[in-house]
DNA sequence: ACCTTATTGATAATGATTATCAATAGCAAT
DNA sequence: ATTGCTATTGATAATCATTATCAATAAGGT
């Protein structure tokens, strides 16, 4: 087992000393350096990465890290409501910061269904956030469900695969 | 191979009728018994079944059914539109009829982060529809993008979850 | 009834995720 | 700082949904 002694953290603070991250330590969760070094990879990497995408990222700095931790993190994140878990039908789910300190704000996605690609949008956000809180609200009465979070997501044909008449995953 | 002689399709004329189905011979495809008792099995259960689920039922009525082929059915049919496939971090895929001839009409879906219930919702349908309709078409635009289909899905904890304190998965 | 070729289904292979369990390391108390 | 308790880690094996393969079968046009 090696552990590479010049290992350090490269911390972003502004996440690091964030209100959600801070309650970490509440519940008798310990703040180790593997989910520091997770949450750190997510708060930059805002492409939806795979769990082997963040397992590679924190292996640079990390190398004795397992992809079992990897997972359990990112299970824990989930849980405490920090990071959302994607499933596009890749066969493999992906992960994003739900509140990104400094990325994109809040978004959604066109998926298409030929190629798979993902594309961030913003459109509109405002009109849709109106909405989408009045509906929430409603809701949540409705059902007597507490809701935490909401994902919009269109599905189609992106240019390059009308263009190219791709019939294939590009994979 | 057991071929039971009393097979018997049930069809549901609405659906086997319906454009969309038409649409299938159109291609060079054939109507098979088994695509038609997949369908009709979709036509029926609401219940965002799983492949498991639908070969089950299939399989009452069709004994020499395959899984593979409810998995290549099921792909066909979210390939032509007709069938969403869903994957609410299960670890499997759900599907369901886009357009139901007769069910539920258009619907959405609150998830519960706990026990992973899954709630249909027809709230507030019609304020939705005009904001997306209008959402898509600025979309469409913006970025070359054909759209076919929308999810919008709210995450929370249901009513169940809440006064139990619930705080494992049900399964 | 025949022919072409799409489709089927049994089986094996893949690959993401989960289970297991001894070793390790936070962190609270001393 | 050191100790002790226990949450966490990581190597390995196990699970399970989905995909690949390929010979046998059947749909639909002729």
């Amino acid at each position: 087992m090696i552990i590479n002694s010049n290992y350090k953290i490269m911390t972003n603070k502004k996440l690091l000393n964030s209100k959600l991250f801070q309650n970490f330590a509440d519940t008798g969760h310990r703040l180790t350096a593997p989910r520091k070094a997770v949450l750190n990879i997510l708060s930059k990497d805002m492409n939806h990465p795979t769990v082997e995408d963040i397992y590679l990222q924190v292996h640079k700095g990390y190398p004795s890290i397992g992809m079992m931790t990897v997972y359990r993190t990112l299970d824990l994140l989930v849980e405490w409501g920090i990071v959302h878990k994607f499933d596009f039908s890749e066969g493999k789910a992906r992960y994003e910061l739900i509140d990104h300190p400094e990325g994109l704000g809040h978004h959604h996605h066109l998926i298409c269904q030929k190629c798979k690609k993902i594309i961030n949008y913003t459109d509109f956000i405002n009109e849709e956030i109106k909405l989408i809180t009045k509906l929430e609200k409603r809701l949540e009465k409705n059902h007597k469900f507490k809701i935490n979070n909401h994902i919009i997501e269109f599905y189609g044909v992106c240019d390059d695969c009308t263009v190219t008449g791709n019939n294939k995953s590009i994979n």
